[in-house]
DNA sequence: GTTCTTACA
DNA sequence: TGTAAGCA
């Protein structure tokens, strides 16, 4: 792991974010005060992102438009240090249908509440979904 | 001219 | 979330 993905080297500002994800320079900053995104800063406090960064925040976006709230994407988009299961990780990153995505996300969420050991209870799926 | 932060609606 | 003020 000596080679380090490229994808975290490019650097764009705030504008260029903008086009690519169609996301308002607002919103961007708001996810990253959320915890969601780590973009770096240059010299001033210019925020430079990366592929990666583009990358999460066009995630960030699908997941919103279905009603996820921020707590709810970080449950997602933390899955790989944490959560959910490795399937549901796989069929994501593939492209599965927008209704198939919100069906496996919303099992996926409700089991892991359910095996009681894990983070997540009936109770606080009202808090990862405002539909 | 662009981005940043803070803050109010 | 949009927008405005005041800076860098």
């Amino acid at each position: 792991m000596v080679a380090m993905d490229r994808k975290e080297l490019p650097l764009f500002s705030i504008s260029i974010v903008t086009s690519l994800t169609e996301l308002t320079p607002r919103q961007i900053r708001y996810y990253e005060e959320k915890g969601l995104i780590a973009p770096t800063r240059s010299k001033g406090k210019q925020r430079l992102f990366s592929f990666y960064d583009v990358d999460r925040l066009l995630e960030i976006k699908k997941l919103k438009d279905k009603g996820v709230n921020i707590a709810g994407i970080k449950e997602v988009l933390g899955m790989e240090k944490k959560g959910i299961s490795e399937r549901a990780i796989e069929s994501y990153r593939k492209d599965l249908t927008e209704d198939e995505l919100h069906r496996l996300l919303r099992s996926e969420l409700m089991e892991s509440g359910y095996v009681n050991h894990s983070s997540i209870n009936r109770g606080d799926l009202s808090r990862f979904y405002h539909p």
